[in-house]
RNA sequence: GGGCGAGUAGCUCAGUGGAUUAGAGCAUUUGGCUACGAACCAAAAGGUCAGGGGUUCAAAUCCCUUCUCGCUCACCA
């Protein structure tokens, strides 16, 4: 279905067009739904900023324009308001027989892209031989749903976690646990990873403070890359048992990652760095290969080089991402690579993207997107640092969040004299948790760093998870208590919309489309979230203000497609976030 | 110092050029359960959109500038 906007969009531009001319064709029609219901629906500004180019008064121009606008099935005549704003008004029973269309298609009437494309969405990424933490949590909550509202406009996705299991932290660990640990280096599950963690800060200190250490393990790297054995090995039995931990946190998630990690680039590296080195592009600077950059400069305001191959002759992550790139072109076909990282890898994808089109790696048509996430913030607001000691563990933070759920939950039955099965509390209880949890990031814009906050993170009340969960239990306890299957309601009877509520409500699910396209260019979810928010609301609003069950026909009718259409809204919306419904809570 | 980002109600945040009155949620105050689940709804109160210039018929939004804060600036990722 076209949505109404671009319906509005397109009856626009053709009135440009037959009444100005063609020199009108490529002008924004500029129309936009109305911040206020007494402007109507919607409303263009088109006549305004025509005015100068076309030497008119705009309120005459928008008489022009609605003269030759042809949308009398959907709209009643357009008034002009103001300076020249022209007002559209939806028709009460245009809005039902859309209503009725998207009432018998499972996409709600959303259609898919054509043609399909290919899209990399490369994402949650955590790093080997440490735990995952709030970071890797943003990057898998919003990367997940940047790839679940691709995959369902029809896009064909490939979710990559790019692990961070390779390069010099890795030598630093292995050359570690060969002077403390060596049993780990040969027994699978010899330490646990909480163990692993702590060495690794420990490797991290000698690192910083001993050069010894510090070239040992650079040549620990080399070694790596070079393929020795027991290298090799020990690598291996620490990659399986981090994985083994990051997939518990995937399960309890319902994230679903192909893994692809550093390493699986190591024998592609050698011949990116030799291909620049053909374009010509490559320079020696301080013993390191290096490609100078348009646009970025150090203090003295000389270029920055962005380093592909080390003065030790090892690779790092700038040689694996232009390899990665070059492969997902090549071997993967992708058309869009969308990397979902923190913001502070902006200079770094900047720079790696600038060489690679430079390098001819990567061709015009191909678009790669670095969609940034803010920091991760305590509650003090401070930093939650990644390297430095104290972090969040994630699973600690999932179950915490889950407890929460279940605490209040058993309050509320006790409360409410409700008696429900354990199997019902568990399952309550966790959707609720991981869905509160999800929620709260998504539902910020994910540029702006994330306040880490346990009290508002699960919070059931306002603009969260629950709030929408239970406003689709709500739409559920219609159908129970009606005993009504909504999937049987008959969808050639005429939606009759009569109260404000209706409307109001009747406009709002038909705007869905529109939210889920802007989402797909913008890549930010906060946008489905407050859209659900404010559907959730008005329905909220109708619940109250109209009768349903026992309203007379056709109302009732009328009204039961409208909760159906809401639930429907509602579980597509939140699935398209990873989040899961319940019947009843 | 350079680059990037941010500064909107007590708090957490929406809002990437449009309309007398800049929006939510939380917190605060008040009202509503013998209609389908009150985790709800209704109402009140709360703002020189960091400051100053500019562009425009129209600026929280675009440009310039100052201030404050954060991230980042060659062999970690």
């Amino acid at each position: 279905m076209t949505s109404i906007l671009e319906q509005l969009q397109d009856s626009v531009s053709q009135a440009l067009l037959s009444a100005f001319g063609d020199e009108l064709a490529n002008t924004d029609p500029l129309v936009a739904s109305t911040n206020n219901p007494k402007f109507g629906d919607y409303q263009s500004n088109v006549a305004l900023s025509l005015a100068k180019p076309l030497q008119q008064n705009p309120r005459a121009i928008a008489q022009t324009i609605i003269a030759h606008l042809q949308i009398e099935d959907m709209c009643e005549t357009p008034t002009i308001a103001g300076a020249g704003f022209i007002n559209f008004t939806l028709k009460s029973n245009y809005i039902g027989q859309l209503l009725s269309q998207i009432q018998s298609d499972e996409r709600l009437g959303i259609p898919r892209v054509q043609p399909e494309s290919k899209v990399i969405v490369d994402f949650s990424s955590p790093n080997i031989a440490k735990e995952m933490h709030v970071g890797h949590l943003r990057s898998t909550i919003i990367g997940d749903a940047i790839a679940r509202i691709l995959e369902f406009r029809g896009y064909d996705v490939l979710r990559l976690n790019h692990v961070g299991d390779w390069g010099t932290q890795f030598g630093m660990l292995i050359a570690y646990l060969r002077e403390a640990y060596p049993q780990a280096l040969t027994t699978a599950n010899a330490l646990d990873i909480g163990d692993l963690v702590s060495l690794y800060k420990q490797a991290k200190v000698r690192f910083d403070e001993d050069e010894e250490f510090k070239q040992t393990a650079r040549q620990e790297v080399v070694r790596l890359q070079a393929g020795a054995e027991d290298s090799l090995h020990a690598w291996q039995l620490l990659c399986n048992q981090s994985r083994q931990e990051f997939q518990v946190i995937y399960d309890l998630l319902d994230i679903k990652l192909e893994e692809r990690g550093e390493s699986f680039y190591n024998p592609f590296l050698e011949d990116t760095v030799s291909e620049l080195k053909q374009t010509g592009l490559l320079e020696e600077s301080e013993g390191a290969m290096c490609v100078f950059l348009d646009g970025f400069t150090n203090k003295d305001g000389d270029p920055l080089p962005l380093i592909v191959q080390k003065t030790d002759g090892g690779f790092n992550y700038a040689t694996t991402d232009l390899a990665a790139i070059k492969y997902r072109v090549k071997e993967d076909g992708a058309n869009k690579i969308i990397y979902v990282t923190d913001a502070g890898q902006g200079n770094h994808f900047a720079a790696v993207f600038q060489v690679a089109r430079k390098a001819g790696i990567l061709p015009d048509e191909v678009q790669v997107v670095h969609v940034p996430f803010g920091l991760v913030l305590g509650k003090d607001g401070k930093r939650i640092k990644t390297r430095s000691g104290e972090t969040v563990k994630l699973k600690n933070l999932l179950d915490e969040a889950v407890d929460y759920a279940r605490t209040e939950l058993e309050t509320r039955l006790t409360a409410e004299g409700r008696k429900e099965t354990p199997e019902f509390i568990n399952y309550v209880a966790q959707t609720t948790g991981l869905s509160a949890v999800k929620y709260a990031d998504l539902s910020q814009n994910r540029t702006s760093d994330y306040k880490f906050d346990f009290d508002k993170m699960l919070d059931l009340k306002g603009n969260t998870a629950p709030y929408l969960l239970y406003a689709y239990v709500r739409t559920q306890g219609i159908s129970r208590k009606g005993n009504i299957d909504f999937s049987a309601l008959d969808n050639n009877t005429e939606i009759v919309l009569k109260e404000d509520a209706e409307l109001v409500l009747a406009k709002y699910i038909l705007q869905f489309e529109e939210v889920v396209k802007e989402v797909e260019s913008s890549l930010l979810p906060n946008r489905i979230c407050l859209y659900l928010f404010e559907l959730s609301q008005k329905f909220n609003q109708f619940y109250e203000q109209c009768e349903i069950l026992n309203a007379a026909e056709p109302q009732k009718t009328s009204r039961l497609i409208l909760a159906d259409l809401t639930a429907r809204t509602i579980k597509l919306g939140l699935s398209l976030l990873g989040i899961n419904v319940l019947e009843r809570m």
